[in-house]
DNA sequence: TAATATCTTCATAATTTATTCATAAATCCT
DNA sequence: AGGATTTATGAATAAATTATGAAGATATTA
């Protein structure tokens, strides 16, 4: 059964970035955005694993983790923002598992969250395996298959590839585009998109100038072509 | 078939940890928290070899073996927290096949399941021999050889190439690996791992700065090379 | 305990990828 | 069609990741 990961943070566009990676690795995922909520979810949805921004309005995440350690020893990773290492050692001293600081990337935040769960004995859930066409893509071992032939992605080229398949026909704009591989570091300029765009077509297009999968959806951003029946 | 293992111990933490482990050998792993309830289970399930704590609550580990012995001859291996002797010299006097001192590293756990079930004339779960390309690895006998030629591994070497060789194709992020070398315990610095690739390769590979077998991922971690059809 | 082997850490060189930018090409709209 | 806007592309630069040699720390063996 899927294991539960709950994501605490104010900020909804951090938390609706994480939890569509999450889930597309396999996890169901839950939502809080203050420390009072989320011990209420906590004590509802019995989350697998929990991660939490250590600055919230209403009740911080350290105040969390005294609280819910009393009840419970669900694993925990933190959000930090700062990159000194105070928020470290006070967030592991009060029993946090791991920690990771603000902006970091949605692939190592998975990273982090299957090391943890590794660590403390729970089983992982498989990633989806996205087929779409000729098209395999395959997030747990990490390789995509075009027609037979396996082909070497650079990391934002698969993660961008992994977005799109993950909805084909569905247009993702540049800036959803951009979440997936920048996360919630600072705004990056979109046409940064356009140029990972254009190196994925050269790779898995038989004729990128004429592109089969990754269709340009004009003043909107790009989508992946759908089957037809 | 597996090979179910039983482990006993009250510490939920530790106990969910050896499990992953043995899991991921290809055991089949049952549990239980204390010498009465290790009772129950083992008669249930008839476990083909049972890792037992000997200090619990209600009933402790001797008094288990003691009991145990009387209706069954299952391989026992012994957990002790202390570094004396006497636990040793007292517990194999009662019985127990083998015995490991905690804390342990699971490796150094499972390396002795397979032992005691190789003494014992069980039958190993998994292959134990893993040929890619030119190269075999025999888990059993310890040996590697490469074109016809046995090359000495240190230990993190060979369990690295065998984690490896275990999915061609699949890439294995540093994390992974780093707790297939270390047992997981603390989060040891991922660049270790690239130093072990770097001394395998410099033993495995003939042309090293262009690696045949063990391929590099960019931001992900290794691989070893698929063989094709 | 000394001797040896292995593992980890660290600094820095080498390599690969990501981003930005200028400009060409395509699309849209009236 | 013409102008405005958007996308495609090649190339330069910046940033990030990996490779490597070597020193220091640990562990193992004699």
């Amino acid at each position: 059964m899927a294991k539960t990961i709950m994501v605490v943070d104010d900020e909804m566009r951090l938390v609706s970035v994480v939890e569509a990676y999450l889930e597309q690795e396999g996890f169901r995922v839950v939502k809080a955005s203050n420390g009072r909520e989320a011990l209420f979810v906590a004590r509802e949805e019995k989350p697998d694993l929990i991660i939490l921004d250590v600055m919230m309005p209403e009740m911080d995440g350290y105040e969390f983790i005294r609280i819910h350690r009393k009840e419970k020893e669900t694993p925990i990773i933190l959000l930090t923002a700062k990159v000194e290492d105070d928020d470290r050692v006070i967030g592991l001293e009060l029993g946090a598992d791991d920690y990771i600081t603000k902006p970091f990337r949605p692939r190592e935040l998975v990273a982090r969250v299957r090391a943890v769960l590794r660590r403390t004995g729970k089983t992982q859930p498989r990633a989806q395996v996205l087929r779409v066409g000729q098209i395999t893509l395959d997030r747990e071992a990490h390789f995509v298959k075009v027609d037979d032939r396996y082909i070497d992605l650079t990391p934002s080229e698969f993660d961008l590839l992994a977005a799109l398949m993950s909805a084909p026909g569905r247009a993702f704009s540049r800036l959803d585009l951009l979440d997936r591989l920048q996360g919630t570091a600072y705004e990056g300029y979109e046409r940064t998109i356009d140029v990972h765009v254009k190196n994925l077509r050269s790779k898995i297009e038989s004729d990128p100038r004429k592109p089969h999968y990754i269709e340009t959806v004009y003043g909107v951003g790009y989508r992946f072509r759908r089957e037809y029946a």
